[in-house]
Order: structure tokens, then C-alpha cells, then sequence
DNA sequence: TTAATCGTTCGTTAAAATAGAACGTAACTA
DNA sequence: TAGTTACGTTCTATTTTAACGAACGATTAA
């Protein structure tokens, strides 16, 4: 390897974030074929793939993980560079936060509740599948992800996740359930529930204490999407299990109501990084912001 | 400008960083010409020049400074990278202190103390004078200087000042001296003194001393070197002016004695950065640990 | 005044990047 | 299962870019 081809490290850049060389080479307006030989003679140079083959899709190896947050460190930078340049200002980058599709948007409204202040922020909400959303924030299309599930950090990617808030699982009742009382007994033998499917892992909790108090709940509809969950709550008269934030608006109007928690039953939230030299600047004070949203 | 070329940035930061093509295009080992003419469409590509030619050298324009900045990041970043794809590791880079060279080199070696108990680290020590150190941290060839001189953030440098230390400024006698009582006196007028030159904050504060005492000293040396300060108040048999650190050494060792320390004067110690995005990974956890070095 | 140093300019040559066509697979579709 | 589309690769010809070297100009040092 004679010297680093900063071209074609901006090729591999490109390519890499975008996953797909045709449309690259589209936007980069050049052809398939420059762009192809331009990435070809990086791997050639470094001596290892940064690619495989694999059908018609080009996908990263690991050491093409590696170059990717390195280039993504390198063109940041250079772009902002450009900007000044072009513009004489530095306007801040727009923080792309990908979401768990299936959360509580009540929650992600608090989390984002600082970026809101600011009037000189702008910020992108992308909901997603959780394996989506890892994808994405791997290329560097997001700069932060809000899910349930906790990310341990591997060799091939060093995710950072930290726990943002745990909310209790509550049983929530509509109106007419509103008398029955703030401790499990058995007048709650006789409901109609509706719960997590088994895809959360609050359906679990759920179940190990229902044996505990001899409970065998009569479930009428299940859901894994909690402004699904939101919605049944709300409208099948049967009493409902979640995290109360979900349904944070209606308890505050009295449509619903809390019966009580599930002891030691919590659903954790996560914000979930990319460990990085470079980050996106607001990200720090963000996640300094939200430390205990419960 | 269409898109910016990472070639000719490449070019320009070695040059800025340098501080002269023609030893610059022997490094890169190419010519003079080719390397003038790239970094020419670079400046014409961004519209503006980022050097002035002054005399027979090239003097960076406050843009060319921003623009090293950038440079400065993004290649720092790319050595890292190649050095990956070459070695396999990260090698850490050798951390390069800019020392102010009349300050007391004991207070240095307290200051990198630190590093001395970590084997796997390389730093350098570079002592100049003030001037010399200021322009060799603009060009990122140093990651931090210690000196005593605070420099104020500007428009176009934005110097980050430290206090690491405020060393009261004592009055040191030699053993002939030492029976000299613990406060200032009679017994001290007849006295021969060696003192910091007026070029040092220090010596103000001692004049202003004399003056409210009605102390009229015989000064018969001066010096703005504290190591040569330090040599006088050990071999010229008069009392000296100077922070006891300095001859920390001879007064543990009972060859020199501290009288005492001249009210509200101290000499103030700082670590001058560049605030960037990018720093040597050392900085952070050295400037903490040095917090209160007294 | 002379010589050495440093950067620029110019014409020529060498190297690199690019387009376009042909090719090879994999995935979709009917 | 055959036809079609999507995607990446390879090859050759062409264009673009970078490079050298010599001549030049200006500045500093001897």
C-alpha cells in the first residue's frame, strides 16, 4: 500500500453509506463502471475485500466496517468544510434518530422534548424494524437509535447503549373497569385483558405473574406495537397491560386509569450509538438532558 | 466549486503544516512545480487564497488557517486509518509539548509525571520561545504547550488556556543566609538580590514589593531563564526571586533555604490547546490529572 | 554584487479516471 | 421454467488530471 487514495476512500464512502454502487454512481454522476474499478483498486491496494458479492448486493466485510467509520470520521468533516466554504456559516446537521417502530410515541415525545426548545435544530425521525434500524445506523444514515432492546457491543460494531428511562408495567383500566382496585384480587378473575404478544418481553412478566396470583386471563387480543396496544386499550373496554406513558394522554383525561403496577416489571428504553470520534454535536447534551425520563 | 478535491487538501496540509513547498514537495517527492500548481487550483477552486505570498515564504491567510483546521482532523484521521490497514493496531501517536524554554523544567516534569508511569506512551518535549510555540500549535506540529503567558482566544486562533498552576513566588537564600528570619526586615537591606528580568510578570511584583517595604535591593544578577535563575541563586551567595519550585531539588537537599513568599504574587502556569474536534487522546485525562499542581 | 533560496509559470509527457459496450449472475415474474 | 430486470464486473478507447523539468522572477544572505 503506497499512499491512502483519498478519492477513492470518498468512492468507498458513498458506496458504503448507500449500499448500493448503481445509484451511487448516479448521484456521483459518473458511470457504473469508473466507480466499480475506483473501489476495485482500493480493496486492491489495501490487499483485503471491503466488499463480498454476495447475489447482486455489495456487502461489507468487517474490515470494511472498520474503513467505513473511518471515512465516515474523515467526510463528515470534509463536507463541513465544504459548507463553510460554499456558504461562509456552519449550519448544524440535521440529527437523524431512528425509532423502534413498535414504541410508545408518547416516550420518543418526551426524549425529544430538548430538541424542540432549540428553533435552529432540525432533527429527523425514521421508524423502523429493529434490524433496520441497526443497519442504518452501522452505514451512518442515523446518528442515534431509541429502542427496547439493548445493543452489547461486538467486535464488528461498537454500539453504545444506554439505558434512558425504565417505566413499570401497569394494568390499565377504561372507565367503567375504574372501581375495580388498586391491588390485584379476585375481582380481577372475571376480565377480559388485553396484552403484549409474546415478540415483547413485558408478555413474559406478564405471565410469570398471573401464575403467581393463580390468575388464568381471559385475552381477548394481543399486540406488539404499543400505539396498537394504545388503540385496544382504549377501545375494547377489556383492561390493558403497558408501560402507563403509553397511554400518558387518556389517564391525563380520565378515558383511562391506572389499577396498579406489575411489581418488578419494567420496560427499559435504550438510546443506542455508534462509539465514534466524531459525533453529531448535540448528541452528548441530548442524552445529558433525558437521564431519568421516567 | 463543484466538490472538493481531497488530493490537493491533502497537498496543502503538508505544505500549511510545513511551512514551505519546496522541502514539502521533497517529502512527498514530487516537484516544486507540480506541487505549487496543485495547491494554486485548490485556492482557485475555492475562490479565495490561503496563503499570502510574503517574501520569498508562504504565510497562511485566515481562511488558510480555518481550512488547516479542517485539514488537520480529517488527515490526522487518515494517518490513523492507513496505519490500521498496514500495522493491524493502533499505535498511539507521540503526544508533542511545546514547553516555554525559560520556564523551570521542574515544574515540567511534574506536569509529565503521568505519562512517565505509562509505558506504552511516547511524547516529545520541545522547548521554544513563546512565539515559536504559539506558531508551531497553529500548525498542529505541537498538541499542547505549557507556559506561563495566558493567550486569549481570538477570531482567528481559538487558543484554549488553561490554569494548571499558581506557584507563589518565595524568597530562596543559601546556606549563609539561612538564619534570615521568616518575614521581611531590617536584617534584609543590606542584602545582594537575584531577580527575574523585567522581560517576566514576576519582576513587577517584586519591585512593587521593595517599594512598600522601602526596600531599595542591590540587585547584582538577572535573569529570564529559570533554569539560569536557578543556577545564580545557588552559586552567587545573595538571596533570590523566584517560585520554589524552581530549586525544588536544593531545598529538599538543605543547599538552599525558602524564606518567605512575597504576598499576592504568584506565577501562573497554563496549558495553551487548540480547541478542535479532534485531540491527541491523551489531553483530555493529562489535563485532569493535572488539575492542581501546586 | 553575487550567489543561493524559494515560489511561479509554461510546454510537454506520463498517469489516472472515465465512458460505453459486452458480459455474468442473481432475483423477480408470469 | 423461460423471459426480464437489476446489479456488479471487465475490457478497450478516450479524456482529464497530475507530473516533470527548464526558465523565470523575486527576495534574502554572503
Amino acid at each position: 500500500m503506497s499512499r491512502l487514495n483519498y478519492h477513492h476512500l470518498y468512492y468507498f464512502w458513498r458506496v458504503a453509506k448507500h449500499g448500493n454502487l448503481t445509484a451511487t454512481a448516479q448521484q456521483l454522476a459518473i458511470s457504473q463502471s469508473a466507480l466499480s474499478a475506483q473501489i476495485n483498486q482500493l480493496e486492491h491496494s489495501i490487499g483485503q475485500p471491503l466488499f463480498t458479492r454476495e447475489g447482486r448486493t455489495l456487502v461489507l466485510t468487517e474490515l470494511g466496517q472498520t474503513v467505513l467509520n473511518y471515512a465516515e470520521d474523515i467526510f463528515q468533516r470534509g463536507e463541513e468544510l465544504q459548507q463553510l466554504l460554499k456558504q461562509g456559516t456552519l449550519a448544524l446537521p440535521s440529527l437523524k434518530i431512528g425509532v423502534l417502530s413498535s414504541m410508545s410515541r408518547n416516550f420518543i415525545d418526551t426524549f425529544i422534548q430538548p430538541l424542540m426548545q432549540q428553533n435552529d435544530v432540525h432533527f429527523q425521525l425514521i421508524a423502523r424494524p429493529q434490524p433496520e434500524l441497526q443497519e442504518l445506523l452501522a452505514q451512518h444514515q442515523l446518528d442515534i437509535i431509541l429502542t427496547n432492546h439493548e445493543l452489547p457491543s461486538n467486535d464488528e460494531i461498537a454500539w453504545q447503549s444506554q439505558l434512558l428511562a425504565r417505566q413499570p408495567v401497569s394494568v390499565i383500566a377504561p372507565q367503567p373497569l375504574a372501581h375495580l382496585p388498586t391491588q390485584i384480587d379476585a375481582s380481577y378473575r372475571e376480565q377480559r385483558w388485553v396484552v403484549p404478544s409474546y415478540a415483547s418481553p413485558l408478555r413474559a412478566t406478564f405471565e410469570s405473574f398471573c401464575t403467581q396470583h393463580e390468575l388464568a386471563p381471559d385475552i381477548i387480543a394481543e399486540a406488539d406495537d404499543m400505539a396498537m396496544l394504545r388503540l385496544l386499550a382504549r377501545d375494547s373496554g377489556a383492561l390493558a397491560v403497558m408501560p402507563a406513558v403509553v397511554v400518558r394522554d387518556e389517564l391525563l383525561s380520565g378515558l383511562l386509569s391506572k389499577r396498579f403496577e406489575l411489581p418488578n416489571s419494567f420496560e427499559n428504553f435504550y438510546a443506542v450509538t455508534l462509539s465514534r470520534k466524531y459525533q453529531h454535536p448535540l448528541l452528548p447534551s441530548l442524552l445529558q438532558a433525558t437521564q431519568h425520563l421516567s
